[in-house]
DNA sequence: CACGAACCGTACCGTACGGTACGCATTTGG
DNA sequence: CCAAATGCGTACCGTACGGTACGGTTCGTG
């Protein structure tokens, strides 16, 4: 029953306080730490439950990305006419935002679960973790370069490379690091100031170039 | 240094067989797949054995890891001048390595059983990784952006920050996307060029940038 | 109030893994 | 030629997990 409405319909209430627990499991112990015993005795709810609701362990697990990507809602404000300096200020807000989530501890956890698994169920937890949480992030960025380039403030042909590239600029190998096990950078905001101002070097148009370097 | 660190003398011919064996078995299955009884029938050696050579299992996932770090070695050539082509040439060819390496398969079963287990023994497989698989890569990089630097062809303050920046532009998601399950880019080739194009545009000096020009 | 559905807590089962012990074959060195 | 060492194959042990079954309890509903 469960399984088809797994994305149509969320979950009820008890079950997203015990796939709160269970993500709470996760990000303390790992994922050996997250049994099925484990949660239940977390939840209060009994093993039966559990795969009632979930069907088996990987169910579980499904549910808990679908939760947690839920629960992250990004927003998306357009329509709003671009300026080099709110251009400049938008996308150093998304750097921000996304380095923000990345070195989250539930999205360090949930990105390790899936990678860990990735070469053994055929990497149906990594397609859900990309589909469900980063589709809002590409979305945010695509739609914000789009904007810039119909402002006439950004240039370019292909807008996907262009995000990649912005991506790769804010992230670096920061992600994996993070995933291997590093502390996270101390400072964000630089790290995004930086990204941004290498980018709009990039892709800007010549209005930006002006006004970067009259703010430098 | 290459003369006396050789990489035979971590582990005897028979144990590199061994870990061979232990890196094939995690490549093709996971590491659910890597079982201290299948790595044995494997290796056609006895658990007891095992023990001996490597104490535990953890240890037996050190070895892979040190094992297969010195297989990988790349050699650092200096002391070239270097013009603005030659740079540029020997740019994308780092950008192609790099991009080859770690779409590499016994590369990513490393790195999916590193992150799998880094929040629970304390990244201690994590850190080794890092440590043997990225030092040389980073060593390779390091040298050739100095070398650009001291040749008057790339100007920049902070050395690793511009390293950064250019792994960020070769490397991008692709590495998580592809720790999560999804294949590789098609054409590594192009995304190289990309890459260390932008780098220069970033980063080149006047003399890299006309010929830059001159060849487009 | 009564009845059934949902659910909790616990006990249980089969399996599979990490790690150890033992018997036997092969090698090595004097 | 013998003895010590090394190592292979197998059997074994304790444990812990995924998954199931069951008795007791709560709660919504006619």
């Amino acid at each position: 029953m469960l399984s088809e409405a797994g994305q149509s319909s969320e979950f009820s209430p008890r079950q997203n306080a015990v796939l709160e627990q269970a993500l709470r499991l996760l990000v303390d112990g790992g994922e050996k730490a997250l049994t099925t015993s484990g949660v239940a005795r977390a939840a209060n709810c009994s093993k039966e439950s559990l795969y009632k609701w979930f069907g088996d362990r990987d169910g579980l697990l499904s549910a808990m990305i679908t939760y947690q990507a839920s629960k992250v809602r990004t927003f998306e404000r357009n329509g709003e006419r671009l300026n080099p300096t709110s251009l400049h200020e938008h996308l150093v807000i998304f750097a921000r935002d996304l380095l923000e989530v990345l070195a989250g501890d539930v999205s360090l956890a949930l990105n390790r679960l899936a990678i860990g698994q990735s070469n053994r169920d055929g990497s149906k937890l990594g397609k859900l973790l990309l589909e469900r949480g980063r589709r809002q992030i590409d979305r945010r960025a695509s739609g914000l370069i789009d904007a810039g380039k119909r402002a006439g403030l950004l240039r370019f042909t292909d807008a996907d490379e262009a995000y990649h590239t912005l991506y790769g600029l804010i992230v670096s190998d920061l992600h994996v690091r993070m995933l291997l096990g590093e502390p996270g950078l101390k400072d964000t905001s630089r790290q995004a100031e930086k990204a941004v101002s290498a980018f709009l070097k990039l892709y800007g148009t010549e209005k930006v170039l002006a006004e970067a370097a009259a703010t430098v």
